[in-house]
Formats: C-alpha cells, structure tokens, sequence
DNA sequence: CTGAAAGCGCTTACAG
DNA sequence: CTGAAAGCGCTTACAG
C-alpha cells in the first residue's frame, strides 16, 4: 500500500503538502499545478490513507457500535437498516454487538468500549439485566444513545408505545370487542410498561373495564406468544380479541388459536404492534400498528454522530412520534358481531 | 484512558516490560513480583491497550467484513449469526457491508479494502454484477472468502446445493408426484444452476421428463415466488408439486396457490430449500430442505482467519457437505393420491 | 536478562 | 506562505 510519504517522492512535496490537500485544508495556499502534481500521484499511486494511523492521530475510528440482543430477529430489521443508513452518509461504519456477550464477557467488553475501536454506542435493550450491565459500563466511558427504549443514565429516544398500544386497541373497540386481553412485553423496560399502560389507557377512555387475568405476558417471541394464548384460551371465558405488544407473540397467538379449532377472526381478533415482512403472508394475515423503525435507526444514528462531534445532548429523552403509530389492516381483525352489509374488513385488499 | 506508559510509571518499569508482561511474550525472564505490580497496576488504572496504536504497529486490525446485499434477508440469519460466533472465538469482530453500496461508491469501497479497516473480506454473492465489480477490487488486495456460492478468482466455500435440491424433488417423487416444476434462482451464480441441476439430476434419474415450460425463474423473495407460482397456475395443465429453489419464492407459491383457490397440499404440493424461522408458522407449513449455514458461516471465518495468519488457501474451492442437506417434513406436501391409510404426512406433528 | 530507541502512517502546531 | 519535526500509543529488534 503506497503511504502518504510514497505521494509526497512522487509529487515533489513534503508528507505535510500531501496530507492538506487531500484533506481540502482551507488554510493551504498553495500553487494549483502542485496541487494537481498532487492529487494525479495520489490516484497514480492508488493511494488510501491508512485507517489506523488516521485513528491513532486523531482519537476517532469511524465506526459506530450497535449493540442488540438478536441479530436475527426479525422485527427489528429496518432499525439496522435504517441506522446502516444514516451512518454510510456521515462517514460511519456500523459494527454489530451482542449484548449477552458483552456483559458477559468482560474482556470482551473493555475491548470494544476502552480501546478505542468504536466513537459511540447503540444500545437495544430487551428489559433485562444485561442491559444494565452495558448501559452503566458504557456511562461516562463513551457517546451512546439508548435505542426504543428510555433510559436512566444515558440518552435515549424511543416510540410512541402508548400510543401504539391504544391505536391497536381502539380498534378492537371500534369493531365492537369488548371482552379483550393484551399480551404484555416481557422484561423490565420503559417500552414494556408503556405498551400495557396504551392498553389500559384506551380500555379506560371507553369505559371498559379489564380484567385482572386478562393482562399477561405474552413475551416478545411466537413460541412464548402461543402459550399466553393457550392460557386465555383455558380460560372460563376467553376474550374476543387480543392485543399482543410483540408482533411475533402476536402469530404465536394466531397458530394457538387455530390449533385449537377456533377461526381468527370469526371467534377472535388479534392485532400485533409493529410490523414484521412476513405478517402479510400468514392465514390470515396479521393486522398490526406500524411504527417508524428505519426512521428511529437514522434519528440514532443522527443523535449519536452529534455527540460524539461535541454537541451536548441537550435533550435527554426524546419521544419519536412523527410519523404516528399506524394501523395497517389485515385479515386478522373483524367485527365482533358480523353485520350484513361489507363495512368491517375481512381480508386485506 | 490510561497509556502503556502510565502503566509503566506505576509499576516502576519501562513501557516496554508493560507489553511483554501483559502479552504474555515468552522470551521475556522478569522476576514474578515485577509481574504482579505490572498486572495489578494495569487493573487499577483500568488499562485497555489503544485499538488504533496496537493495529497500526501490528497492521492488523481485528475486524473481518461480511459483505451481503440484504442484511433483512431472514435467510441468512444463522449464517450470520454463525460467522459472527466464529469471529467472536478468534477474536474477531464482523463489520456488515453493503454489496451494491460497495459496488456503487468506489471511495467508500476503497476506504474498506484499501485502508487497512479490515483484516479480510467475506462475500456472499447474489449472483448479479456487483458481485463481480466487489471479486475483482477485492482480488490481490485482501484476504477474502466467497461464501455459499463458488468463484473464479476468490476460494470460496457452497453448500451441496445440488444434493438439497435433489432431496427435495426426491421427496416429491416419493409421494407419487410426476409432473413436478421448478422455481429456479434468479441471478447468474453457481448456485442458481447448481440447484436447478439438483431438479433435473433427480427427475433423470427416475426418468421422469421435465417439461420446458415446468423450470421458471422464481426469484428469491416471495413477490418473485408469487409470480412465478401463478405462470404455471396459468399453464394449460398446472403441476402437481413445486420444487423452490428459493424458501421465499416457496413462500410466494404457497400463498399465490391459496389465493388461486386451491388446497395446498390437497391440489399443489411446494417443498423449499433453506428453512427460515417462520415457514412453519404458515398455513400449511412448508417443508423444507435445511442446509448448514450457521456451520458455513464458521467455517468461511476460520478459513479466512487462516488466511489472514498467512497460511495458504491450499485447496480453493471448498464443498461443505457434512452434515448433510435434511428434509424437514411439515404440511405443505402430501402424496398425490391420498390414501386411506395414514403414511403420508399431511400435517406437521 | 533488561531498557532505550526506532518506527508503524498520519496530522498539525510551530519555526523559518 | 511552506517545510521540518513532534507526537498519537503501541511493539519489538537491538544494544548494553
């Protein structure tokens, strides 16, 4: 690999010449047909200024962390991708973290935080304690900004759960349920109590009463979903509708109950919050409330790059609530009384 | 953050018996109370060496890219997770890019290989031209492993995708089938004609015919899937089982037969290869051919990691086999006729 | 056996 | 206005 000092022989310059015009240093005067001598041999030569010894000059790497508890979950897709995003156009580059692993291993974890190998920090959590754990190594020690969620020591940015949760329900409440439960979020998180909080919060608004057995953890993956719905559906009375906080608890509860040879939505209307791609293709498609995902991972990003320039996080917490929460209708939801005429919607499209 | 050098002074020794003690150098005799006072000062400053000095006089960085064109594509979340896994033991850290973002920014691709930012480059290809663009700029400057297809000018590591996609129409001719299609794999890769060989290798050799008109381009995700599935609906004789190349594009012609009104698997049978986490949340289920890839995602870091160590990529294209491809039965296929007996699996558990 | 010194490739405050 | 020189933090060949 050919070194500034490579460009500089060839151009007829100092190493320092070479450096401030490829780096547009305003502050430069220099004669134009040196400039050009310069930047011809840089591209002659192929040359790359080298990574590390930018770093190591200037104390930044170009790279920001994001730490999740599951590559591979499905839902949170167009976060990454969004973040992905907005980091390609400041000149970052996106590392992804597992969380369980970092507060596991500490070595690990002094690696990625205190040497320098990232300027700032994503951070997913899922409610649990190893988020605790990466969120209080990290305070003080690095910018970072907690991600769909609120947090106590860091700054963080999350959506419009409540929200979110009350539109899902509203809905039911419009198709004329009345006897409905909500899947509750596993975890300890803001995200979880806000989404049961939406929940209430509409049933209240309407004058609805909610049962006390009729709250419960649907956890945030399809396997735990089918077991909370096979626990309402145990029930003396199951509900009509259901309003899962996870969209995959939400198929969960979609499978269970077909397995249990009950319609969806003829006997139960289920609605999920956030979308997941294969939602739409499931019998019959799931109706969910879509938030603004990709939007949160640029806004991150955004606010995450402006720490790390200096610009103080004036604003702790941040509630992302544009665009708002929006219902995208499917076959999974009906009214609870079938009338007649076509007005409640059956199947999409 | 403390420097080898503050180390140093609280230790009472140079910056250099800081390194050799805390790199465990072998060739270094100091007495073992010296050591002590090294390690226990190192701890008590809470001393993490610098990533960009260390890399810098080292060159070598301790990040291994993963270049992919859909980092959402459910697919390839165990190879992913894999590499990632693989990485983490080797004491590597994975770094996603963006293939046609490689191949579209010719500064950003040079800041990636040229800079010395990675140690080594993994690419799943896609069969498509920047693929190509990614191979050659890669080539003679930096360590790099095609995964899941097979190059020309890079080692490279498949799958035996032509044993899964002979499995898969086995299995169909085992249920009785005989007039069987194929959804072939879009894009110009060995892979692409490796399974449609698999269909065809199988079908020879029971010496059933393949049609002309029964292998079609069904693309690799389910909007593909679903317009593949209704050209052969729209042939004057449709099939009676569907071999998909793709998982997703067998999504799409299982939704696509559904909503033609037919029964899946009572009129249409659809087998996919590569399972995704929810296939078997879909009404049928779909059965599938599973291949290995959490295991190629390993092995393509360990090559790699190899080869980065300098040694030799002594055999350049590499065929995982073991374990095997294996057919995982759900409900989307049945034998033609069905018979009053209950042998043919028609629904999963 | 141990320590001083060079050097990885870059940027930038400073002297000429 | 331009160039020489220092220094970012580390590792390691080399002299003592």
């Amino acid at each position: 690999m050919a070194t500034i000092a490579d460009v500089g022989r060839r151009a007829g310059v100092t190493p320092s010449v070479v450096s401030r015009v490829l780096n547009g240093d305003p502050s430069l005067r220099v004669r134009p047909e040196t400039r050009e001598r310069v930047v011809a041999a840089a591209r002659e030569l192929d040359y790359t200024p080298n990574h590390a010894a930018r770093a190591l000059r200037q104390s930044r790497v170009g790279t920001i962390g994001l730490a999740v508890h599951d590559i591979s979950n499905p839902v949170y897709a167009p976060l990454i991708a969004g973040a992905q995003r907005a980091a390609s156009t400041h000149g970052y580059v996106l590392v992804l973290a597992d969380v369980p692993e970092l507060a596991r291993d500490g070595q690990t974890f002094a690696r990625v935080v205190g040497s320098g190998a990232i300027d700032g920090l994503l951070l997913l959590p899922a409610g649990v304690e190893a988020d605790r754990v990466v969120e209080e190594a990290v305070a003080e020690r690095l910018p970072a900004v907690v991600v769909n969620d609120r947090s106590q020591s860091l700054p963080s940015i999350e959506l419009a759960d409540r929200a979110a949760m009350s539109l899902a329900t509203d809905h039911l409440l419009d198709l004329g349920h009345r006897d409905l439960a909500a899947l509750r979020l596993d975890g300890a998180g803001h995200r979880a109590r806000h989404r049961t909080e939406g929940f209430e919060r509409a049933m209240r608004g309407r004058g609805v009463p909610v049962g006390d057995d009729r709250v419960i953890d649907g956890g945030h993956t399809v396997a735990s979903g089918r077991a909370a719905m096979e626990v309402l559906l145990s029930q003396p009375l199951p509900p009509t509708g259901v309003v899962a906080a996870s969209v995959l608890a939400g198929i969960g509860a979609l499978t269970a109950t077909r397995d249990a040879g009950l319609g969806v939505p003829d006997d139960l209307s289920i609605v999920g919050v956030h979308d997941v791609f294969f939602a739409e293709f499931l019998t019959p498609a799931l109706t969910v409330v879509r938030l603004p995902l990709g939007h949160l991972g640029e806004v991150a990003v955004e606010r995450l790059v402006a720490m790390i320039d200096g610009d103080d996080a004036s604003q702790p917490h941040l509630l992302l609530d544009d665009p708002a929460p929006e219902l995208v209708l499917r076959g999974s939801t009906a009214a609870r009384e079938p009338r007649p005429d076509a007005s409640s919607p059956r199947r999409r499209q």
